[in-house]
This record gives C-alpha cells, sequence and structure tokens, in this order.
DNA sequence: AGCACGCCGACT
DNA sequence: GTCGGCGTGCTC
C-alpha cells in the first residue's frame, strides 16, 4: 500500500523538459510532462512539440528538470516518440561543442546530425514505400486508413494526415508505419547516389580441376573456337591480375561479347557487377593475406608507439605508399580490442570503392554512411551503430554524428582534403577537427592520414602536438616518377619554345605518343585568354558586378567572368579609345589544346575543364575515353589534379607553374604545393615510370624545389614559422562577415564602415573590404570582410556582441542589416 | 525556420 | 480607399 502511494506521488509531480528544436534558434525551449510520460522522459529521447502558432516539431530532450519557468506558461508535450533514446549523452555533449566552436544553434547542428526520418516535422512528406510489399491485413485500422489514402494520393504530409484521422496523435502511427517499411520520410534530395558498376568475370570453380578443364578445351576447340580463346585469355590474365573486367577480356582474347555470353550461361564463366570508382584511385593491390613492407612495418610500429604518448599522429606517406595497409592493421587491433572505429574519407565516390577492400578484412562488421544515403538505409546504418553490430564505419564527414558508444580511433584520410569542410548550411565544420574533439570525448585516438598533409596539421606534429610518421616509399617497389624543371625563360631565349611548350615538353609527349601511352597536360586557367587588353590605351574590360578582368572564351566567343558568370560579347574595337589594336593576353586550357592541335596534328585531344564537364555525363565520358584510350592527351585544369588514376599516363605537363605559385590568399603556398604535388603524384602507376615537366620563369621558387626534392618539410617549416612571424599567426580563427544587400552601394559603405568600427575595437586583426570580393549573387551584392583572432586572445563571443552592436547602428541609421556569416575557424 | 504584425508604394 | 512588398520580432 506504501509503495503504491509513493508512486502515485511521483506520477503526480510536475516534469519539464527542454528540448533542441531543429530551428536556427539561439535557446532551448522549456516544454511540461504530462503525467503519463513522467517515467518515461529521458534525455535524448524524441518528443513532439508545438512550437508557434501551430507548428509541429520533433525535438530532443537536451534536459529534464522539476522547475516550472516563472516567465511564462509553458505548453505541453504532444508525444513522446521513442522508447528508448535514439541520441546519446556523449552525442549532446558533441553538439554543444560543434555549436560553440562553429558558432551556430544546437538545432542546426541537430540538423546536420540527424537523418530526416529521425526529426518528422507537419510538412514533412509522406509517401508509401514501392520497394516493399506489406501484408495489409497486419496493419491496424488508423494505419490502414492511412495507406489507403496515400493509394489515393501519393504524397500526404503530416498535417494532412492529422486532418484525415482527426487526431493530433499521429506520429508513433507513423513510425509504426515507417518501421514495418510500408511508408518512406520524403526528401527533397532524393537523388541517390548510385555507385558505378562494372562487369567481372570469374572462372567456375569446377575448373580449378585441370582434368575438368582440359576436358572443356576438347569441347570448346572443336564446336566453338572463339570461346576456348576466351577461356584462355581467362588463364592467361588471371595469372596476373585478380579480378578481370570482361571489357579487358574481351580486348585480351578478342572474342566477341556474344561469346562470353555463352560461355555465361553454359556457366564456365561467373558474371558479377562490382562497384567501381575511378575517381581518388589509389593503386595499391591488397590481397587477403598481404604481408606489410619492411617501411610500413617501421611505420606501423611508430604510430603505435605515438598512440602511446599521444593522441593525434599524421601519417605522412607519398602517393601510393600503402597507406590503407596500415589503417587496415591498426583497424584490426582496435576491434580485437572491442571498439568501434570510425574512418573518414573525403568523398561519397571514395567511400564504394574502399569499402570493398576493407570488406575483404572486416566483412559485415563494416558499415557506410554518407549523406547521399537515403533514410532507410540511414537510421538502419545509425541503429547498427548503436547496437555495435557495425565495428567499423567508413562514412563521409557527415559520419561524425553516428551514435558511437565506444570509439578507439578515428582514421581521417586524406586529411588536408576541403571537402571536410561543410560550407553551407550551418554548421560549418571541418569533420577532420571535429574528430579530433569526438575521439578525445571517447578517449581514443586519431590517425590522420596524408601524401600532402595540411600545413596546420603539419605543423601541429612538427611541433611534437600530434606524432609524425613519414613513409617516403612507394608500396611495391614502384618508383616515384622524375621530375624535370624547365626554365621556360632560358628556353624562350634559346629560341626552342613551340608555342607554351618546351623542347623537352615536346620531346617527352612524343616519346609517350609513339609508345602508347597517355599524357596529361595541366594549365590552372580555363578559357582562351584571362585577359584582353587595348595597345594603345591599355584599357581591359571588366566585370560589372565583379570587378575582375574577364576572360575570353573562343568556344563561345564571347567574354566570361569567372567569378559571377557574367558575360558579354567581345569587342572589336576599344571602348575606351576606339582603336583596333586589342590583344589577348595570358592563355587558359582553350588556347593549350588549340595551339597543341597544331602542333600535333595526329594527337587524339580531350580538354576536361569547367566549361567541357559542365553537362551531366560530359566527365564520365570523358574519363571513359581516357581509360578506353581514345584519348592522347588530357588538357586540363586543377580537375585533373584529382581523381584521375590511369595506369597508362606517363607524362604530366605543368605547362606553366607560376599561375600555381602566385594564389593571391593567404595559404598559397600550401595550396601551390599540395597542387603541384597531386598533378606530379598522377604520373606512371605498375611498374610504369612516370614523368612530370614542371614549366616555369622561376625554377629556384621554393615550393618547386619541395616538390623536386621531395621534402617538404622545410617549406612547412618555413611557411609556419613566417606565419607566426608575421602577419599570419598559425593560431587563428576568422570570421568571415558578409554583408548582404540589393544595392552595391550600401553594401560598399556599410561594409567599410563596419570594418572601420571593428578596427576600433580589434585593430590590426580586420581584413577588408577588398575590391574585387564585392560579389553579385542573385539579385543580392556580397562583401566579405574577414577577422583573424589568435586561438585565445579574444573571446568569440565578445566579437559576436561587438558585431551585433555595431549592426543595430545600422538599423537606427536607416541602413538594412548585413547578414552574420558564421565563422571559418582554424582551429589550431 | 515560419508566421504575424506593421509600415510604405501602386492599384481596382 | 486597400493590396502586397519585405523588414522585424517572437516562438516555450
Amino acid at each position: 500500500m506504501l509503495e503504491f502511494a509513493e508512486a502515485q506521488f511521483t506520477e503526480r509531480e510536475t516534469l519539464f523538459v527542454e528540448v533542441i528544436l531543429p530551428l536556427a534558434i539561439a535557446k532551448n525551449y522549456t516544454y511540461r510532462v504530462p503525467f503519463e510520460m513522467n517515467d518515461a522522459v529521458m534525455v535524448g529521447k524524441r518528443v513532439v512539440v508545438q512550437f508557434g502558432k501551430s507548428k509541429l516539431y520533433t525535438a530532443i530532450i537536451a534536459a529534464t528538470g522539476k522547475l516550472a519557468p516563472e516567465k511564462y506558461q509553458a505548453k505541453y508535450v504532444i508525444e513522446l516518440l521513442d522508447d528508448r533514446p535514439v541520441v546519446t549523452g556523449e552525442q549532446l555533449r558533441f553538439w554543444q561543442w560543434m555549436s560553440e566552436y562553429y558558432m551556430c544553434t544546437l538545432g542546426e547542428v541537430m540538423n546536420a546530425a540527424l537523418p530526416s526520418a529521425l526529426k518528422l516535422a507537419s510538412e514533412t512528406k509522406i509517401v508509401l514505400n514501392k520497394d516493399f510489399e506489406v501484408d495489409r491485413s497486419v496493419l491496424h485500422d488508423k494505419e490502414f486508413l492511412i495507406v489507403e489514402a496515400l493509394d489515393i494520393q501519393p504524397e500526404l504530409t503530416v498535417s494532412d494526415i492529422v486532418k484525415l484521422l482527426g487526431q493530433k496523435t499521429v506520429m508513433p502511427i507513423l513510425k509504426s508505419l515507417f518501421e514495418k517499411n510500408v511508408i518512406n520520410i520524403s526528401e527533397e534530395v532524393s537523388e541517390r547516389y548510385k555507385p558505378r558498376t562494372r562487369s567481372f568475370i570469374t572462372l567456375n570453380p569446377v575448373y580449378q580441376n585441370p582434368d575438368n578443364l582440359k576436358e572443356l578445351f576438347g569441347i570448346l576447340e572443336k564446336r566453338a573456337p572463339r570461346q576456348a580463346d576466351a577461356v584462355l585469355a581467362y588463364i592467361k590474365l588471371a595469372r596476373h591480375q585478380k579480378s578481370i573486367s570482361k571489357t579487358e577480356l574481351i580486348e585480351e582474347s578478342g572474342a566477341g561479347a556474344a561469346s562470353i555470353k555463352s560461355l555465361e550461361e553454359k556457366e564456365v564463366f561467373i558474371i558479377e557487377e562490382k562497384n567501381v570508382s575511378r575517381l581518388f584511385f589509389e593503386e595499391e593491390e591488397l590481397y587477403s593475406n598481404f604481408e606489410l613492407s619492411e617501411k610500413q612495418n617501421v611505420a606501423l610500429n611508430e604510430v603505435k608507439e605515438h598512440f602511446n604518448k599521444m593522441d593525434v599522429v599524421l601519417l605522412h606517406g607519398v602517393t601510393s605508399s600503402g597507406k590503407t595497409q596500415i589503417y587496415i592493421r591498426i583497424i584490426e587491433e582496435i576491434i580485437n580490442s572491442g571498439r568501434q572505429v570510425l574512418y573518414l574519407l573525403p568523398e561519397i565516390a571514395l567511400t564504394t570503392h574502399i569499402i570493398e577492400r576493407l570488406r575483404v578484412y572486416f566483412g559485415a562488421s563494416i558499415g557506410i554512411y554518407h549523406s547521399r544515403f537515403n533514410d532507410n538505409e540511414r537510421v538502419e546504418v545509425w541503429q547498427k551503430v548503436i547496437t555495435k553490430e557495425y565495428k567499423v564505419l567508413l562514412g563521409a564527414r557527415s559520419a561524425v554524428f553516428l551514435p558511437f558508444n565506444d570509439l578507439g580511433l578515428i582514421i581521417v584520410d586524406e586529411e588536408h582534403e576541403t571537402s571536410y569542410k561543410q560550407f553551407d548550411p550551418a554548421p560549418r565544420y571541418n569533420a577532420r577537427d571535429a574528430a579530433i574533439f569526438l575521439a578525445n570525448m571517447h578517449k581514443g585516438k586519431v590517425l590522420l592520414g596524408s601524401a600532402t598533409p595540411s600545413f596546420e596539421s603539419y605543423y601541429n606534429a612538427r611541433i611534437h602536438k600530434y606524432g609524425l610518421v613519414e613513409l617516403n616509399e612507394r608500396y611495391g617497389g614502384v618508383k616515384l616518377p622524375e621530375i624535370e624543371v624547365v626554365s621556360i625563360g632560358l628556353e624562350t631565349k634559346q629560341k626552342t619554345m613551340q608555342s607554351h611548350f618546351s623542347s623537352v615538353l615536346m620531346a617527352d609527349i612524343n616519346m609517350a605518343l609513339e609508345k602508347k601511352e597517355q599524357v596529361i597536360l595541366f594549365q590552372n586557367r580555363r578559357g582562351y585568354a584571362p585577359l584582353l587588353i587595348c595597345k594603345i590605351c591599355a584599357y581591359t574590360p571588366k566585370c560589372i558586378n565583379c570587378d575582375v578582368s574577364l576572360t575570353y572564351h573562343k568556344s563561345s566567343g564571347k567574354l566570361h567572368c569567372h567569378y559571377c558568370g557574367y558575360k558579354d560579347d567581345s569587342p572589336k574595337i576599344c571602348p575606351a579609345c576606339g582603336s583596333t589594336h586589342l590583344e589577348y593576353k595570358g592563355f587558359g586550357t582553350e588556347k593549350i589544346e588549340d595551339d597543341l592541335a597544331m602542333l600535333l596534328p595526329d594527337a587524339r585531344l580531350a580538354r576536361m575543364d569547367l566549361d567541357t564537364t559542365r553537362s551531366r555525363n560530359s566527365l564520365q565520358t570523358i574519363l571513359n575515353n581516357l581509360e578506353e584510350k581514345k584519348i592522347d592527351i588530357l588538357v586540363g585544369t586543377q580537375m585533373v589534379a584529382k581523381g584521375l588514376d590511369f595506369s597508362d599516363v606517363t607524362v604530366i605537363g605543368i605547362i606553366n607553374a607560376d599561375s600555381l605559385l602566385k594564389f593571391p590568399d593567404y595559404r598559397a603556398n600550401e595550396r601551390s604545393y599540395q597542387m603541384l604535388a597531386q598533378v606530379s603524384g598522377r604520373a606512371g602507376r605498375r611498374g610504369k615510370q612516370g614523368k612530370v615537366v614542371i614549366q616555369t620563369y622561376d625554377p629556384a621558387h621554393r615550393v618547386i624545389r619541395q616538390v623536386i626534392e621531395n621534402d617538404y618539410k622545410g617549406l612547412y617549416f618555413t611557411e609556419m614559422e613566417e606565419r607566426r612571424s608575421f602577419k599570419y599567426p598559425p593560431f587563428y580563427r576568422i570570421i568571415n562577415l558578409d554583408i548582404k544587400h540589393k544595392d552595391p552601394e550600401i553594401v560598399h559603405n556599410q561594409s567599410v564602415y563596419l570594418a572601420n568600427e571593428l578596427r576600433k575595437q580589434f585593430d590590426d586583426r580586420v581584413i577588408g573590404p577588398q575590391p574585387p570580393m564585392v560579389s553579385r549573387i542573385r539579385n543580392y551584392y556580397i562583401q566579405t570582410i574577414m577577422l583573424k583572432f589568435e586561438k585565445d586572445g579574444v573571446s568569440i563571443n565578445k566579437v559576436k556582441g561587438v558585431i551585433r552592436d555595431i549592426i543595430t547602428q545600422f538599423q537606427t541609421t536607416r541602413l538594412s542589416k548585413g547578414s552574420i556569416v558564421q565563422p571559418d575557424v582554424d582551429p589550431y
């Protein structure tokens, strides 16, 4: 009796919950808990609440308490959705950190973190799950009603369903339908990520037996000699490679696709569709029982040693040095100790490729997660991480939000990649840095891997904040490419330049063409000529929006602004002085392609830049043609630095390295070095020696020397020292402020005013406004102001406060309010 | 993020 | 006279 009385008492107690709403609102909101939910409310569970006049949102309970708010009457929680929390306390702490560190609201972090199926709102669209035929007799009355309605009208919103059922509590019903796979929560981005597949062939294991094989040949040779050829070709190929594609076999055997098809029907060949990804392909052959090379073993042990004392280790290994194999060994150790591993990759395209290799070792205990998965898949992965069914998780940046409970290790592959940064919308976070915080929360370790580490990571390694492990040898004895630097100045003097090509580069191109190998030429400018100038009065056409000079495009015959996309006709006479002496200055990919076609009329050329890859499949077409060797020479911009990895590309020509060495921003040398190193890394694979020709007016440039010497330490160190001692300290935070308005003059006035006011408070930390930064986006003008701060110098909140004050002044002076854009934070 | 409220210009 | 533009402030 006594127990009963006590239970009654607690049930009567009034509880309140603070919830995170999935909106860009600074605060958490308090709701009152109905008595019947008292026992069930818990931090991390989802509730449905009404916010504002009529809107329903799924919110997350961030805290529970007994104190009634004084200043307002709290609304009731409408429903409690979960039996157990969907978000752990650890995750909430992570969200909290992220919202502070990247200056955004918890709601924005929540939006980025939760799959949309976990955050139903009243406008969320509900559709029938077409992939799934359900026995409708198992449905409850109300569920059945919804399904029937969806038969008639394919898309219903949550509020439609509220009307349909005439009751407010619909979420549990929808949740149940979702779990029964009857309905789908539709997303705005319904474009599903489809990995590219290709057919691979294996021989039926029956024919491993020599007698069977002999018998097969006996039959085939008489009746179908072409098929016999195909089998023979297969055996020949299988000696050297572990997977054989259908295209390869057709090429090798000379047999037609029909022969292969009939062999498939006879069950001699087994054809399998496999995912392939050519982007970011690193040529490291992995066998299920590989042996680490001596160098790799040394590196592995060094990593492990560092982990005894340090939380973060940077593995700096040249392209193709076999970093993945080292990762696998470390992952094995961590999961054997019962902890989880997160393996981050910069691009979704990479995940499909690497997963296949990792599945060999970790089987079903490895999962993939990225933002282009559909919702059912995402929720499924989410669940499997909670239950620890997945021990290793491979994912793009959003994978840091998964509900890990015991993370022993995070690998951040290609640590320097900018795609780890989310730019829009908030939270504008860098998954690499978030990963370091996340691992620290779990008392886990972080392994950063890169062939061209970012300066901040390399610096941290050099000052022994991180452990540093270097791996300078390509795996399997593959040689690093030979790099030759050619002085354009010297060759011009000697009159050995042909258009933009030095005698050295021409010789190498011709040699490659003779050997039926491929060439990639890199020129970091698109269009034909970046500048049109009047010889008489030095007039140059400028973009009316952006104040940058317009680039001439021969293909369109127009002048383009590469900043905002503005186009204008190319003038025949100078609009300023009327002279006809207009000259094109400089050169871009279009001109390189043009000139090359003249010099080498027989070579098959292609161009890869933003202009040729704008349409849907054009990039794929170029890549296919390159792979199928329908292209001898590819001319391209930065685009060719990344993804491409084809074993027959042996010569890389950098037409003018100087354009790379002159990036105008503070990351100048880092970016130019990375670009050069990445482009160079594309030369030579599979035992073929690669050659890189770097043409420059400045052969003694520091960055170029570093690339040749393959020793970046000096570069990184001088760079960081310079930044620390002078303009750009290594420990800075940069806040970007965008002043946005329809009137460019107001934008200009406000940003000058704001910058000056900020200068009064923060003196030399303010950069800008800079003239070319005024740009037009849609019908707005934008000006960016940057503020840089030493990490511990000024509190971000103070800065935010000052900016708010100044912007409030804009109101009183009847100027419109500019928008504060989130900071771009470089934490170290 | 939504949504209401409010203040100014151009319409039947 | 009011319709509707968006600028502003509020939502537990």
